[in-house]
DNA sequence: AAGCCGCAAGAGCGGTGCTCTCGTTTCGGT
DNA sequence: ACCGAAACGAGAGCACCGCTCTTGCGGCTT
C-alpha cells in the first residue's frame, strides 16, 4: 500500500516537497494506468513507466516501493471504476428487470472499455502478485448492486425465484450470510446472488478472453440473454 | 506447432538422430510442465527449462521454435488431460444427474491438481502469446460430454427444463448450432449448454482465484451446488 | 571417403525488477 | 541564519528473461 506519510499528506500538503510528491506519484498512477491499458498487468514495466515520465527507473521506487505496490494501487482504481459503474448505471426508481439488465450491461461496457483492468480485477492472478485482501466497502459495490436491486424487488413482493436446488448453509461463509441476512435474504437467495455475480464476471471473462469466439455470434445478445437468464434464476421476474 | 518432420518421425523414427530428437522433445515437454505446474505459464523459462536439463538455453529452439510454440504444445497437453477427466468420469449407465455431477466434479478435481494448467485453459491470456485457433476435436471433448449427458437424458424423455428466457438464434455461431442440432437440441437448450459450460469453467475459476476466499466456506459443497443447480437448468432433475 | 547437415554451445542484444551508492536539494528545529 | 537529517534523482550493477548469430563438432548419406 501506500506509505502512510503519503496518504497522511494528501489531505493537507504542507510543503513545496509534500506537493511535488503527491502531483508526481499521481503522474506515476496516471501514466502506469494508461501502460496498463496497453500492454496489461504482466506486460506493465517499471521501468518503462519510469521512462515516459523522463525520470531513472530506480526513482520510481521513492513512490512505490514494489512492482506490486503499484498494481495494488490500480486494483483499487478498477474496483471503485467498476463499482461506479454499476452503481451509476443503476436507476432506483426503475422496475427490478430493468435495473437489473442496466446494471449488468454498464459492467460489461466497463468492462470491454478496460478489459485489461477487468483481468487484473477478476482474471488469472498475476504471478508473483499477492493482491491484497480489499475490504467489502471497495471490492463489494459492484456485488452490493445486484443485492440491492433483489432485496428491492423483494421488499415490493416481486420476488418470484424458481424452484432450484437448496443450498447447504455450511457451504457459505458466515460473514456473507450476516451480511445478506441484514438485507433480509435467505441463505437460497444468497447462494443464487453469489451465483449471478460469479455469472456476470464470467460471461465477460470469456467474451473477452476469446473463450466464446466460435461459440457466440453475437455477443451483446448472448450477454442479455445471459442476463435475463440470472434475473429469472433469482426470481426477477423478466418483463 | 511442431514442425512437420518431427510429427512424421514420431511415427516411424528411423535413424539414431531421430530417435534421440524424439526423446528429447519429449523430456523437454515434461519439464515444461513439470515447470509450468509449480511457476505457471507467465513464469515458464525456456532458460529455466534447459538448466533443469542441463543443456545450453539456444539449444531448445532446436525444438521448439519459441516460448509461444511451447506454451501451445502444454495447452494440447492440457486439453486433452482435462477431455479425458471429463470422459473418464462419466458412466454412460448411470443416471443423468449422476453422470452430470461426476463430471462436474472430475474436471473441477483436475483443475484444482492442475491449477496452473487450468490457468493456461481458461485463464486470462498469456500476453503475448496467441493461443492458436485448436480443433473441437481437442478443445470440444470437455463441453461435448456434457452435451452428450444431456442428449441422452433428452432421447430417454429425462429431460424438463424449467422455463427460461428466450436465447434470440442469431446470438449463437451458426457451426455451433448446426454442431449440437446434430444431437436434436434446439437453439434454447443450446443456449443452455454453453451457460453451463461456462459457469463449469467460471466457478472452478472462481474457487481457484481466490476470488470466492471469503464467499464460500466449503467450496467443495457451493461447487456440488453449482453444478445441481445448472443441471436443473438444463433440465437434468437433480435425483 | 567426402561432404552435408543436424546439433550443442557460447557470446551477445535489449529487456525486466530491484538494490546500493553518491551527490544534491529541501525541510525542520535550534 | 544555520546545520543536521531526511528526501530525492541518477547511475551502475546484479541476476534474470526471450531470442539470434556464429562456431565447431560429429553423425549420416551419397
Amino acid at each position: 500500500m501506500l506509505s502512510f506519510r503519503y496518504t497522511e499528506a494528501m489531505n493537507a500538503p504542507r510543503t513545496a516537497r509534500e506537493r511535488a510528491r503527491i502531483e508526481l506519484t499521481r503522474e506515476i498512477l496516471q501514466a502506469a494506468r494508461r501502460q496498463l491499458g496497453e500492454v496489461g498487468a504482466v506486460g506493465l514495466s517499471l521501468r518503462s513507466v519510469a521512462r515516459e515520465l523522463g525520470m531513472a527507473s530506480s526513482a520510481i521506487y521513492r513512490y512505490f516501493a514494489s512492482r506490486d505496490e503499484l498494481l495494488t494501487a490500480l486494483l483499487v482504481e478498477s474496483y471503485t471504476e467498476i463499482g461506479d459503474a454499476a452503481e451509476g448505471a443503476d436507476d432506483p426508481a426503475a422496475r427490478p428487470a430493468e435495473r437489473w439488465l442496466a446494471v449488468w450491461r454498464g459492467v460489461r461496457e466497463w468492462s470491454l472499455a478496460n478489459r485489461h483492468e477487468y483481468a487484473l480485477l477478476f482474471g488469472t492472478p498475476v504471478p508473483g502478485y499477492a493482491a491484497p485482501h480489499l475490504t467489502t466497502q471497495i471490492a463489494g459495490r459492484m456485488p452490493l448492486t445486484l443485492a440491492r436491486i433483489t432485496a428491492d424487488a423483494k421488499r415490493a413482493g416481486l420476488l418470484d425465484p424458481p424452484p432450484a436446488p437448496v443450498c447447504d448453509p455450511s457451504a457459505i461463509t458466515p460473514e456473507m450470510l450476516v451480511l445478506l441476512e441484514g438485507m433480509a435474504f435467505s441463505v437460497d437467495e444468497t447462494a443464487r446472488l453469489i451465483l449471478a455475480w460469479n455469472r456476470l464476471v464470467g460471461v465477460i471473462g470469456y467474451e473477452l478472453h476469446g473463450h466464446l469466439e466460435n461459440v457466440t455470434a453475437d455477443d451483446a445478445a448472448f450477454f442479455d440473454y445471459t442476463a435475463r437468464t440470472a434475473a429469472a434464476f433469482n426470481g426477477i421476474a423478466t418483463g
